[in-house]
DNA sequence: ATGAAAGCGCTAACAG
DNA sequence: CTGTTAGCGCTTTCAT
């Protein structure tokens, strides 16, 4: 099972030749075709692979970039992770996925755990973006891209998207449909996400391009499942509502399953869209209205900058912003689901 | 943004010692404390880190570990990585996800990169389990942990669970609770887990033990909620079933989705389980009675399995298994929802 | 085109 | 307790 691996040296000696040229000819620069035949067979004779150690140390790379993100668990992450792992593999780049969100360890620690160079770059999705991560971002021995918000400001690279103006494209939808008593369910306020949907509601149910009636916010302990849920409880006891945003389609489920406490049905007592556009939102029943952030794109939008930052010079950093769109879905059905329900 | 850092010589420059002694003060091995206490001052003015990667080709260690999946998308593999993640952080370990998804790169081909030495161990959660995946394993010059099948005959450390007697616990649920027209969804039957999944159902629905009256089983193309639903539209169509077992939780989720389209309420009409008991089973509507296998449990018995051996010198392989658990939940209530639908 | 040799940053013998 | 030195495996000058 643990067999010893054979080194250049012993390579280049069954060869017969010179440690530089082995390298040389394994590399394809600079060896007389000769000399690559030879040195490839000693090579496949003695199983040589090269050791990523070696290797890292003298060329000072690692290839490998690591992703952070605060839970894991959620699907954009994993749909991120997914994207970048699209973009880096093919360059020769692994990706390490570094959590924060069980351990105790802040973002900003993480950022400088960088330090021990054990990675080429980083991309990192923070929660919250406070001085200190800022400054250990701008410290950092490598590159660090940030998904999330734009750092323009401190010459950092990011993709963004507006979820703010994605928040208005759900509220304008629920206007369209008919809806006027329309409800918040948003995430934690300090939080980066939570405070653009927050703006983003707030700007869209105010002033007189908001047609309908009623808003009022109510907001969950996290952006999870379970806070939806008991936050959806809290909202829809008050009553009047015939619209629901969640700032997220997590959130949302756990309203669309407070509705059904209450005996709600959706869409028709109560339309509910989400945001992120995840798998589990369009299989849930019904399946979700939501704002689409491109989180894949997003993904590889980060692992090209980094890519571009790990190979190049300086140059200037970048910020790139991912459009929101709405993709309508079951849970604001226009008509309340009559057929569905016949049997 | 990027920094040169400094290294272990400039600290001992700086602090006047020499490079071992430096060496020797930060790991607090066999140093005065006149001595550590000049070492450290010296670094913290040089913000020194050390280097992981000199750190690796000295020690030969890189204190990384893998994780390498099929589909990182699959819940249940997020439930592992952030089990495995869990373990291993606190010993110093980072892990590396690798996905054979997507890209064209087999298990084995996968198994086989190792080689280049970036990592202490390697978990792996294989679909397929063929000689060439065995052999790449057993040539590993790396401890590998299964999680799977049991490999004992060939001396591999593997973490397994009795997703056959899963299958049988699910069957013998939906017996109790009076179904007798049993439907099973599987996915692929060249993978591990679905040959297993058949076998079990298999087992459970012939013989004396069985006191349902019919058992059938329709085939997925793959273990997601898309080829649920197809396999579910094929295998309801046939009519005639009151119950219906998937080989896990996403085909489960297809099921009901083509239940609801032939305007079959479950549990209702038809009662459905899932397996691998995953959070959004939890969270579907209605939500999912679910085979548990411990994902979690043997993400982070895996990871002990490989601390083990990269810490220790060889001992003889180990199996572990898990012992599935039935969680019964609301599509298979006994007493078809009548509350849920009066308003 | 090939070989000799330096050195990436670190730890661990070995001497003193 | 401290310093000197070798060397992990590799790439890359620099000579030849």
């Amino acid at each position: 099972m643990t067999s010893s691996r054979a080194t250049l040296i012993q390579v280049a000696e069954r060869a017969g030749v010179s440690l530089a040229s082995t390298s040389r000819a394994l590399h394809g620069t600079g060896a007389s075709p000769a000399m690559v035949e030879r040195v490839r067979a000693a090579a496949a004779e003695l199983g040589y692979s090269p050791d990523a150690t070696g290797r890292s140390l003298r060329m000072k790379r690692t290839f490998q970039v690591a992703f952070a993100v605060a839970d894991i668990g959620n699907p954009v992450y994993v749909e991120m992770l997914t994207a970048i792992h699209e973009v880096l593999a093919p360059h020769g780049y692994r990706v390490v996925v570094m959590s924060t969100g069980h351990t105790v360890a802040s973002t900003a620690d993480l950022v400088r755990s960088l330090s021990s160079g054990f990675v080429d770059g980083l991309i990192v999705s923070p929660l919250r973006t406070d001085d200190e991560l800022v400054t250990a971002i701008m410290q950092a021995p490598v590159p660090v891209v940030v998904i999330g918000r734009s750092l323009e400001q401190h010459g950092i690279d990011s993709v963004s998207t507006d979820s703010a103006a994605g928040l208005g494209q759900a509220v304008a939808h629920l206007l369209e449909i008919g809806r006027r008593q329309i409800g918040f369910v948003n995430g934690p306020l300090d939080t980066t996400p939570g405070a653009a949907r927050q703006r983003g509601f707030d700007a869209a149910t105010s002033g007189p391009a908001f047609t309908g009636e009623h808003a009022e916010t109510e907001r969950a302990d996290d952006f999870t499942v379970a806070a939806g849920l008991e936050a959806g409880r809290r909202l829809l006891a008050r009553g009047g509502l015939d619209a629901v945003v969640a700032a997220n389609d997590l959130l949302a489920i756990g309203v669309i399953r407070a509705a059904g406490e209450l005996g709600l049905s959706v869409p028709g007592d109560l339309a509910v869209t989400g945001m992120d556009d995840t798998e589990i939102g369009k299989v849930f029943q019904p399946s979700l209205t939501s704002v689409s952030l491109g989180s894949a794109e997003r993904g590889r939008l980060a692992a090209r900058l980094v890519l571009d930052r790990v190979g190049d010079g300086v140059e200037p950093a970048r910020q790139v912003a991912v459009g929101p769109h709405l993709v309508v879905r079951e849970s604001t059905a226009a008509a309340p689901s009559k057929e569905k329900r016949a049997r």
